[in-house]
DNA sequence: CTGAAAGCGCTAACAT
DNA sequence: ATGTTAGCGCTTTCAG
C-alpha cells in the first residue's frame, strides 16, 4: 500500500483528523464537505486540501445513523433467469445511479420464509424497497415489511389500496397477439397453450386470450391446452393439439419456451409453420429470433420495468405520496415468421444488426 | 398499518425501548440478543418477549458504526449481458446468503471514471469487494481502492503480488477445443476468428488456439481472422474464410456470437456444417444448443465463478490472508453437432429435458 | 449476572 | 462564519 502523504497513518481518517489538519472545527468540515455553505471560500479550500491529503472519506454508517438516510434501495427478487434478471437489474441500477442511490440486491429466493428473511435483513440498510416476488402478497407485507419503508411492488397481483404496484400488461399483450392472429393474419381459430394456473402472468395472459377470442372469434369455441411454461410441456401440448380432429389454424403459447417445444412437435410431425399451422409465443427471449422459422412473440420491456419502478420509488422517497397507485407497462407484439402474417415478406432478412457482445 | 401490540408507537423501537420494557439495561439487551451469553435464561426470555412485542430490529447503521462491520460485500461489475450477468449474480448471491452477507451491486459501468465513482460510493458500506471490470487494473486499484478493503478480482489480467484474483481458464478451454477439432474430430487445420485485441478473454483464447496449433498441427500455418465478438463480425469473418483458397476444414470462433454469424455465412454459401466445414464457439450461450446444427462450444461455469469469488472474499474477511493468490476456474468442452466429431451420433437427440421456466 | 458509562464518526442545533 | 455540544442506536469495557 502506498503511503506517500505526509500525515497518513495506517488508520482511516475521520472528520476529526481533517478538522485538526485544517485547523477548524469538525462542524466546519462537515458543512464544507456537504456544500451547505456557511464557510469562507478560503476555509473551504483549506478543508478540501486537508481532506484530500488525508484521503478522507465520510463514514456512511455514522452519517446514516444521524440523517436516517442510507441512500440505498433494496431489491427483493425471486430466482430469476437469464435475460429477464439482467435486464431488470440493469434498468434499476441505471436509474438508481442517476439518482445517486445504491442497490442492495437479494435474489434467488426459494420460498416465503427465505423472502421474509431477506426482507428483514434489509431493515435499516435501505431507504426503500423494490419487490418482485411470487411469495409476496398483502399478508406477507403486513407481516414482514418494516414500518414506513416505502415500497414498490413489481408484477404483483396486489391491488389493495396504499400499495404502489407496477405491472406488465400481460393481458393486453396476449390480447393484441391473439387479435393479430385472428384478424391481420386471418387465422380462423387460435388455440392457447396456457401456463401454470398458479402463476399470475399465466392467468393474465390467458385472460387476454379469452377476451380477444370473445371479441374477434366469438362463435369459435375456446381451445385451451394446459402447459406449465416449460419447453417439455410445450412439446406435449403441441402433440396434443396435433391430435385434435379439426386441427386449429393457429396456436398461441403463453410463453416462448413452450412455443419452442411446440414448434419441435410440429416440425417432428412434418408440418410447415406457418403454412400448415401458425404459432406465437410470449416474452421475446433472445432465442426467438434465431429459430427457423423465427418466432412471433410479445416483447416485454423489462429494463423499462426496472427503471420505472425505481423512479416510482424515488418519488415515494421524496414524499410524493400520490405514487401509491397501480400502473401498467405496455408490451409490444413482435411479428416474425411463425405467425404467418401474409403481408410482410419484403425485406431479404438481414439478421446482422450489430449487437452488443455477450462477453465481458 | 396494523398496531395490535400494546406499547407500539409510531416510531421504530430502539434498544432502549426494549430495555425499559424488559426492565433491564441496554447492555443486557445487547448481550441477550447477540447470543453472547452472560444472561440468565430467565432474563433472556423476558428480553426476547419484549423485543418481539416492540417489533424491535437492531439498527444496522448504529451497529456497523461500532463493530466496523457491515456484513455487506460490494460487487463492481461492468455492463454485462444476459445469462452471464444473471448467473454471476446468482452464484455470488447464493454464496453470500449462505454466509449471512448482503450484496451491494453496482453494474453497468461505462468507463474508468464511472467505475471509480461507483467504487468510492461503496466506501464504508461494504466489508469487502468483488470486482469484475475491464477498467480495473493495478493503477486503478492503487488509486481508488480504499485502504484495507479486502478485494477479489474476477477475470482480471492482474497478476501482481498481493491481489486475490480468480480467472476463467479461457486459454485452457480454447486449447482443449482446438485440440478436439484437430485430433478427435480429425480436422487437418483450424482457422481462428479472434475477438477484439484489447479484450483479455480474447487474448487468452487466441493464446490457447496458438498453443494447441503448435502442439497438434505444428506445420500447419496459423490462420487468424480478426473479429470483435459481435455476430456481424463473425458473419464477415465467415465470408472472409470462405474466400480463402484452400479453405480450412474447421473454424474456431472466439465466442458464440461470432460463431453464430459465421454459421449464417456458411449456410448462405450453401455449405454443409460440419460435413463441408466444421465450426466451434466459446461461451455456450443458451442459443447454442438450439441452432441447427447445434453449436459445439466451450462452456464456462459462471455461477461457479461468482460462488468461488465470494468464498475467497469471505476467507479474506476471516483473515485467511493466504487467499491473496491467483487461481483459475476450468471450462468444459461441449461437443454438439457443428464440430463434426464423427463418433457420437447414437442418441436420438431429445432436446426436452425439463428446464426452469424463463418467466417470473 | 447485570448496569453504568464511554464512545464509534457524523450532523445539527445552538452559541459565539 | 465558525466553534461547542448533544446526541443518532448500538456494543463494550469496567465496576459492582
Amino acid at each position: 500500500m502506498p503511503c506517500d502523504a505526509a500525515t497518513v497513518t495506517t488508520k482511516k481518517a475521520t472528520i476529526k483528523d481533517v478538522a485538526r489538519e485544517a485547523k477548524v472545527s469538525v462542524a466546519s468540515v462537515s458543512r464544507a464537505l456537504n456544500g451547505q455553505g456557511g464557510v469562507t471560500a478560503e476555509t473551504l479550500d483549506r478543508i478540501r486540501v486537508a481532506a484530500k491529503r488525508l484521503r478522507y472519506i465520510p463514514d456512511n454508517a455514522a452519517r446514516s445513523l444521524i440523517t436516517r438516510r442510507t441512500h440505498t434501495i433494496g431489491a427483493l427478487l425471486p430466482d430469476l433467469y437469464g435475460e429477464f434478471f439482467s435486464e431488470l437489474i440493469r434498468g434499476i441500477d441505471l436509474a438508481a445511479r442517476a439518482r445517486g442511490l445504491q442497490l442492495l440486491v437479494s435474489s434467488s429466493h426459494d420460498g416465503v420464509e427465505d423472502a421474509a428473511n431477506a426482507m428483514r435483513a434489509m431493515q435499516g440498510r435501505v431507504d426503500g424497497m423494490l419487490i418482485l416476488s411470487p411469495w409476496v402478497d398483502a399478508d406477507f407485507l403486513q407481516a414482514n415489511l418494516p414500518e414506513d419503508v416505502p415500497t414498490v411492488l413489481m408484477n404483483s397481483p396486489l391491488d389493495a389500496d396504499g400499495w404502489s404496484v407496477l405491472n406488465i400488461d400481460n393481458r393486453g399483450g396476449a390480447y393484441a397477439m391473439v387479435q393479430h392472429l385472428l384478424t391481420t393474419a386471418g387465422h380462423a381459430d387460435v388455440a392457447l397453450i396456457s401456463g401454470p394456473g398458479s402463476n399470475y402472468d399465466s392467468q393474465q395472459r390467458e385472460l387476454g386470450y379469452r377476451e380477444a377470442m370473445a371479441t374477434f372469434a366469438s362463435r369459435v369455441p375456446l381451445n385451451i391446452v394446459q402447459g406449465n411454461f416449460t419447453e417439455q410441456s410445450g412439446y406435449e401440448a403441441g402433440r396434443a393439439i396435433l391430435a385434435q380432429s379439426p386441427r386449429p389454424r393457429a396456436v398461441f403459447a403463453a410463453n416462448d419456451m413452450m412455443a419452442l417445444g411446440c414448434l419441435y412437435a410440429f416440425k417432428e410431425a412434418g408440418l410447415r409453420v406457418p403454412q400448415d399451422i401458425a404459432l406465437a409465443g410470449f416474452d421475446d427471449i433472445p432465442i426467438a429470433r434465431y429459430l427457423s422459422p423465427s418466432l412471433s412473440t410479445v416483447s416485454v420491456h423489462i429494463a423499462e420495468l426496472g427503471r420505472s419502478a425505481l423512479e416510482r420509488l424515488a418519488a415515494l422517497l421524496d414524499g410524493h405520496a400520490q405514487s401509491t397507485t397501480s400502473d401498467t407497462l405496455g408490451c409490444a407484439v413482435v411479428i416474425r415468421e411463425t405467425c404467418g402474417s401474409s403481408r410482410d415478406d419484403a425485406s431479404p432478412k438481414n439478421p446482422y444488426q450489430p449487437k452488443s457482445p455477450t462477453d465481458v
